[in-house]
DNA sequence: CTGAAAGCGCTTACAG
DNA sequence: CTGAAAGCGCTTACAG
């Protein structure tokens, strides 16, 4: 089926009866027309069903309209969190409102391609949003010197305070979530945490260190894992053995909660009963599982991740960092 | 950190000693063009790192430059299964060695907005990849007759033998790993499938019921899922409150297979022992819990879907239908 | 094999 | 408030 030719401004403009700089200016919204002329002009975009052309639009903006959505993880754990299915639904939702396109670009962890290195860099791209940050990547962190960028979380190192990002407060939510077991009674209180090079996985564990510390408790019983449901099993397998004595647990992602919830019943350990276990994130399969957890709003971190890229672009004035409310949710687990 | 105006093809001309036309053709590999001209055109590219703007040739070329890919599923499902995980990543590797950028849409399963319409048909991209199809996606089912369009899967429906896709042979397969439990000697097999609006629901659980047919059993021990690990768990229970007596189970996807794993192994029924399990996909997961299950090169279809695309999208002549090969991956659950 | 020139569809000073 | 015109950076008949 051949398709007709798309309208064109011209076609826009002759329709209406005003001039194609006119039309131009109705599209984008531009104060200085007369409302007649605003008027003729929408009616011919409705009636013609006229799209702008965005490569002639970009070219002449000299802007690309499009966005990179940098991941710095391999698939497997990009697609197997469901912490980051709600972080892109947030992100795609508010993007898809807007005139630019999310640009997917994988790169392994702390070692972008250069390919991706020249695409992000090269001009393609107006912005660029990267959701997942490991220290070793000094070219992301410094990326933002080059062009508009906001992290999901913040990112660590010394481009950390120059960044733009959108975070929870990790420290003060591994706090909350550790002062819960001790709440119940707990006095052996373990964590299996995120990576540490990554800031989710330092910060959650400092929380929980310092709410042990504030009661004079041991904080000696720390496995860090990678965020995984097999990682999770694992580090709660060398937690079990490091320390058998142990009646709570912290782990720093639901879904390394699931891995570790699996492990304690496998052996037989009770839950809460003999080990209490509290998660993060508050991801579906965490309520399935009955755990008990620390909320954050992660779509809702997706969609303010987006918006305050769609602000730098459009040249506004963006606050640096918004860090977003987490709360405890207590189910059967803890 | 202001950055220097990027070098244009007139500065590559200009650095050649050459028009700007005949700078264009050697970047574009026309071959009429004298080899001297050429290597003193790449040198100049070289030295000034010159990049095409991509807007500027979308323009001239009259192409986007940019690939959909449209994944009607909402992100829950997409996210939690490494099988969509295998698939995008061979086809962002395919992709990123191309000038094509991956655009990313998501629309709700049978029901794109208007938005994703619109973008779609907008001429917003050159082509389009559907990594998921149900049978109510009429929409979808029809888009290739706008745009070039590679399904992963065969799509459902009328439309299915108009369009390019690559797939396994769900139905043989099925078949293979049915007559695996039925080599075992298990007399009372029963399936848990995928959704029945599915191609991979529908012709997997076709193969089951053929195998079981050829030997002459009853095939009425079927319970539809959603290719999801709760619904594999859900699927499970189900039959095994329907038909007690069962001592094999065939289950769609690895991700079910799990759920179901946990369900048999929460009730104290032994895996293989009392009830075999054959999964689908041999994704990591299933290494990890020893699931026998059929093996479908993941990432492989992800690459071939993306090498069709761009092969239509050079105009070649390509073949609609590319079938992959399926191998049983033996170990200990059945 | 090569260059001058037109054209892709927009935006935006500039002048009025 | 509005239009004529230049320009964004490429590609591609056309003529030679």
């Amino acid at each position: 089926v051949e398709r007709t030719a798309a309208p064109t401004l011209e076609d826009v403009a002759v329709a209406a009866g005003v001039s194609r700089a006119t039309a131009s200016r109705v599209i984008n919204g531009s104060r200085r027309v007369s409302p007649d002329a605003e008027a003729a002009v929408h009616a011919a975009i409705d009636t013609l069903r006229y799209v702008p052309n965005r490569a002639a639009r970009s070219l002449a903006k000299r802007t690309t309209m499009a966005i990179a959505l940098v991941v710095p993880e391999n698939t497997e754990r990009f697609f197997g969190d469901p912490y980051f299915a709600q972080v892109v639904q947030g992100i795609a939702d508010v993007i898809a409102e807007s005139d630019y396109v999310l640009s997917l670009q994988f790169s392994a962890p702390s070692a972008p391609s250069a390919k991706t290195v020249r695409y992000l860099l090269g001009g393609n791209v107006d912005g660029a949003i990267v959701v997942s940050h490991h220290s070793g990547d000094h070219f992301l962190a410094g990326l933002g010197d080059a062009l508009p960028v906001v992290f999901g979380g913040r990112p660590l190192g010394e481009h950390g305070d120059a960044s733009y990002y959108v975070d929870v407060d990790n420290v003060a939510a591994g706090g909350v979530a550790t002062q819960h077991l001790l709440d119940a009674g707990r006095t052996r209180i373990g964590m299996v945490s995120g990576p540490l090079d990554m800031p989710a996985g330092v910060d959650r564990a400092a929380g929980w260190r310092a709410a042990l510390a504030a009661v004079g408790a041991a904080s000696d019983a720390l496995v860090p894992a990678d965020f995984t449901l097999t990682g999770g099993a694992r580090g709660m397998t060398e937690l079990l053995e490091r320390r058998p004595d142990l009646d709570g647990v912290f782990v720093a992602s639901d879904l390394m909660a699931l891995g570790a919830l699996s492990v304690l019943r496998s052996r037989g350990i009770r839950v809460p009963e003999d080990i209490a276990v509290v998660g993060f994130d508050d991801s579906p399969p965490a309520l399935e599982a009955g755990l008990t957890t620390v909320r954050q709003p992660s779509r809702e971190m997706g969609e303010t991740i987006a918006g305050m890229l769609l602000g730098l672009l459009r040249g506004e004035a963006v606050q640096k960092v918004r860090v977003l409310d987490t709360e405890l949710v207590v189910r059967d687990s803890a």
